[in-house]
DNA sequence: TATTGTTATACTCTATAACTATA
DNA sequence: TATAGTTATAGAGTATAACAATA
């Protein structure tokens, strides 16, 4: 029997730890792609919504939308940028911060659960060569 | 600075690898499922449809006008199970073997070219382990 | 003239319900 | 009554075009 292609593989393993990522974030009121977004901000702030889009490899005008929501529930704020009046900054309020810590520590406890079977230095292995094969850090 | 989920990082590597796949199998006249169909009948002839849309985690009805596209090609037959009168055994012509061969060559010259910078163990490790985490065969 | 943020619109993909023919 | 295949419809998700404000 032949090896499956990669992308397949690597679709099947994407599928199944989204699919129980997304129970851990609906109860903290997120939408995937709303954690993503509070992710990044937790990286960094914003320059601009635009930086913002194009850093998760999302399109700008579905972000206006998903920024509403999340402005709306406190979790970031859209600052106008005094220095180029079109941009606004956008930062995560320490509600924002709050709301994704707690996300993230439901997300690494899965991991660990999801991980827990393979060897160690396996462990290690995966998410080394996982971050090289993603390219430069977004 | 702190790592990233592995969700986020698998979902970064798949999608990168899905950009690559998309315009050789559109070489080829596949869409990505269509290319997926034709992989699981390489692997072995499907009783049902439904059992098909099951095997590949696609939704039956969509399965339909999947279908009918890569039968209008010639690339797969349904004939009835006559066994089963409600049920269409679903298998490989010929052509459709050799559509499937030449796109499966070009993904992986694609994937190969993708892995070439990781050392040769960790290129077994990484497939090693995503069949792992990826569960049982589809 | 180009860019940021925005709205409106169209399009594609996906899920649900309901029908037919067999079992 | 349940299942395989199908069709039609509605919904979510996504992409495209156009606009106002600013550079």
């Amino acid at each position: 029997m032949e090896d499956d292609d990669l992308g397949a593989l690597l679709a099947r393993v994407t599928r199944r730890v989204i699919d129980e990522e997304r129970p851990l974030l609906a109860d903290q009121g997120l939408s995937m792609w709303g954690y993503i977004v509070l992710s990044s901000l937790a990286r960094a702030p914003a320059q601009t919504q635009l930086a913002l889009a194009r850093s998760i490899g999302y399109d700008k005008t579905r972000l206006i939308t998903l920024l509403d929501g999340l402005e709306a529930e406190r979790l970031l704020s859209r600052t106008p940028d005094p220095e180029d009046r079109r941009a606004r900054v956008v930062r995560l309020t320490p509600e924002g911060e709050a709301r994704h810590n707690a996300a993230r520590r439901a997300i690494r406890r899965m991991e660990r659960r999801l991980l827990a079977g393979l060897d160690p230095a396996d462990r290690a292995t995966l998410r080394r060569v996982l971050a090289e094969l993603a390219g430069p850090a977004s």
